[in-house]
DNA sequence: TGAGTATATGAGAATATGATCATATAGAAA
DNA sequence: TTTCTATATGATCATATTCTCATATACTCA
């Protein structure tokens, strides 16, 4: 079981689906420009996920929606504890949130993704204005 | 980084290696009869925990002792309390701890395991004689 | 020195894993 | 109904992992 975890966990692209999940839910499609995956193959790491319990899908008409199990959630606190706080030390992991958040800034939704990819993608990995003023 | 620990937990053999671990310092002979490898299977799991950080070495003699990194120990302290709290109340985990109870109690030490393999296996797994009166 | 012991490592086989392409399914919309 | 869209999955390839056997290394003891 320790076993099965931790095999879900050691893989950098499951981690930072899970490190996305911490602060939402996602669908598949927006996760796939979050992360720059293809579509099958997140599919896929999605898939391995639910199996290992870490992860839940609702399915809400054509889309699915992916959460972090509340259950395995209570069972494994200390453990998503150190996710997040070694997640957080991350510029990869960092990297993610901040694409997120610039997609939920921008009132941009679910199947505009599709249409748009291009103009999506643009939009959201622009730098923060402030922030990083290197 | 992140992903490489958890690489290197992905394993029933490297959570077997890391609970004993957990209880003190063994030689690879001393391991070999708790967890019932193979000398190289063995040699192997070690290598690879100690290049992921979370083990060390110190050699003595002809002999190494393998230890938990106080280093790694300090940086992740939640994953090891994470991990000590599961594996208490794993079967397979708290086996093998008895099994390495039973060689300590019994006042064996590292030389006489190759001589006299047979015997040492024999003492190690005799049950509790008190516990699981089953 | 030479023999013996503890551990590490090269090479190979068996299996597992991750990525991709094409296709299947299931729901939405027309 | 047909068409389109979101997600899942079969088949395949490339790579990684685990284990074993044989051998190498490094230390000890005579």
């Amino acid at each position: 079981m320790l076993e099965q975890t931790f095999k879900a966990l050691a893989d950098e692209n499951r981690l930072r689906i899970i490190n996305l999940l911490f602060h939402g839910e996602f669908c598949v499609c927006e996760l796939e420009v979050f992360l720059g995956l293809s579509q099958s193959n997140l599919s896929r790491h999605l898939g391995k996920l639910k199996t290992s319990g870490i992860i839940t899908a609702e399915k809400d008409g054509q889309w699915v929606h992916y959460m972090i199990s509340e259950v395995f959630k209570s069972e494994n606190v200390l453990l998503f504890e150190y996710l997040q706080k070694k997640m957080r030390k991350d510029q990869v992991f960092e990297k993610d949130i901040e694409r997120m958040q610039n997609y939920k800034k921008s009132k941009l939704s679910c199947s505009v993704i599709r249409e748009n990819k291009e103009q999506v993608l643009e939009i959201i990995n622009q730098e923060e204005s402030h922030a990083k003023g290197k």
